[in-house]
DNA sequence: ACGCATTTGTTCGTATGTATT
DNA sequence: TAATACATACGAACAAATGCG
């Protein structure tokens, strides 16, 4: 067996990594195909680091070393003893992967949430731009409120490319318990796995300052999100307004 | 050579970690004292793996694993063909490490700075508590002034501890050429090497106002940042003012 | 300009430990 | 208890980047 370090030809299987990376990239490549083809669903388990490198037909550590970079990502959780698994926004156990708003002082409370409409339209040419669509496409419009003990603390407007969700509406949105990325999971396929932000503070106008129970002219925060899913393809704009009193943006460096 | 996988006795190095963790942790732990004892400072190289598990007696995988995540963490910086570095604030070539403020256009223009004040005071309730000092321990309190093409953008307010930045001037932070953390590296022998920021929207106040050349009560993003070095032992608060009008504070998801 | 030594990067194989069911 | 799956640890070999003579 002495063709271990080489690259394998781009015969049978041969995935979408230039053929020049190395094993464990090309592995790792084609793992986030069989995620993306949904081979493998959100909260299920994929085939066990032995199988994949039966299937492959490279050793268990090669394997293995995919695998890490995946779980560095976020896109798979490992648990020990038990597998390996596609990562969801679904339990994700304590909070909303993606939410970085916390309290000042207290543990993160349940936020209760309202959808204050949800409709399709074209997408502004801004929107267009941001989601990769065509202008004039068809997109859905969501806004929402969160409150926490009552007081409302985030209005977000979020941009949807109208082909991949079809048939949502304020009512799926509303009666759906649970965070709104696991719907989109589960209802519509679509997997948000990586995200920018882009804050800035900003005065709120009329409109929001009473939607959020606040003064015209307050300082907001202004958090724009671009949410991809696999293949770094965008899915979602987000631009969310949070009232910053007794909440605060937590990030961490290093 | 059956004890391969038990945990060292803890003879005769025994380190910091708790004696029943995986070695290649007990490694990393041994790793992270070197560094916080200075046997090899910012922007060096390390000794070589193979030299490494020669000293701790033990294989060159796990002390490359154990280096895999000190990488990770941002402590230390693999090099193929050249050695694996200590993290260091210097170079990082392309910008600030820490710094989140991106220009809405552009490239990242090089910023201006000016020290507006140092001086050293009993430190404050809430700085001695964020910093683990004794209340009315010493501190040095730094204010400055990041300008982006000649506009105000940034007003920092530094607090340190007195008794790690004894000899800390305006005049030497004014002379200094380059990121300020790599000041504190050389000078003080203090690395930052993570930090927890909370960010919140807020309205200018006068004095700030006319720092920052904007209306009194205009939007500003306050960013509370907790500087930590090794043994996650604070070593600065910062409060950094930011004028969000033509730059924004970036960040990722995953 | 070439080649060699050094250092990290990749890959394999094997054995054993530990958590879960 | 046994089987399964991930986690740890060892050893060996070759690849690729770097720097030096």
């Amino acid at each position: 067996m002495p063709s271990a370090a080489h690259p394998v030809e781009p015969s049978a299987d041969a995935g979408a990594a230039p053929a020049f990376s190395p094993l464990y990239q090309q592995i790792k490549a084609l793992l986030v195909r069989s995620l993306q083809g949904s081979e493998w669903r959100p909260g299920e388990a994929i085939p066990s680091e032995l199988e994949l490198a039966a299937r492959f037909k490279v050793s268990q550590g090669t394997v293995r070393k995919a695998i890490d970079e995946l779980a560095a990502e976020g896109l798979l959780v490992r648990r020990q003893g038990k597998g390996t698994f596609v990562a969801t926004h679904a339990e994700q156990t304590v909070q909303y992967r993606f939410l970085r708003l916390a309290p000042d002082e207290g543990a993160t409370a349940p936020v209760e949430r309202r959808v204050l409409d949800c409709r399709r339209l074209r997408a502004p040419a801004e929107v267009a731009r941001a989601l990769d669509l065509k202008s004039g496409e068809a997109a859905v419009l969501v806004r929402r409120l969160l409150s926490a003990q009552g007081r409302p603390v985030v209005l977000d407007d979020i941009w949807l490319p109208g082909a991949l969700f079809k048939g949502l509406t304020a009512e799926k949105l509303s009666g759906w318990r649970g965070p709104m990325y696991e719907l989109f999971e589960s209802e519509f396929g679509v997997r948000m796995i990586r995200a920018e932000e882009q804050i800035r503070a900003v005065a709120a106008d009329a409109a929001t300052a009473q939607l959020l129970a606040v003064e015209p002219g307050a300082p907001l925060l202004s958090v724009e999100r671009l949410s991809r899913t696999y293949g770094d393809k965008p899915v979602e704009l987000r631009r969310g307004l949070y009232h910053t009193a007794q909440h605060h943006y937590r990030n961490e460096l290093s």
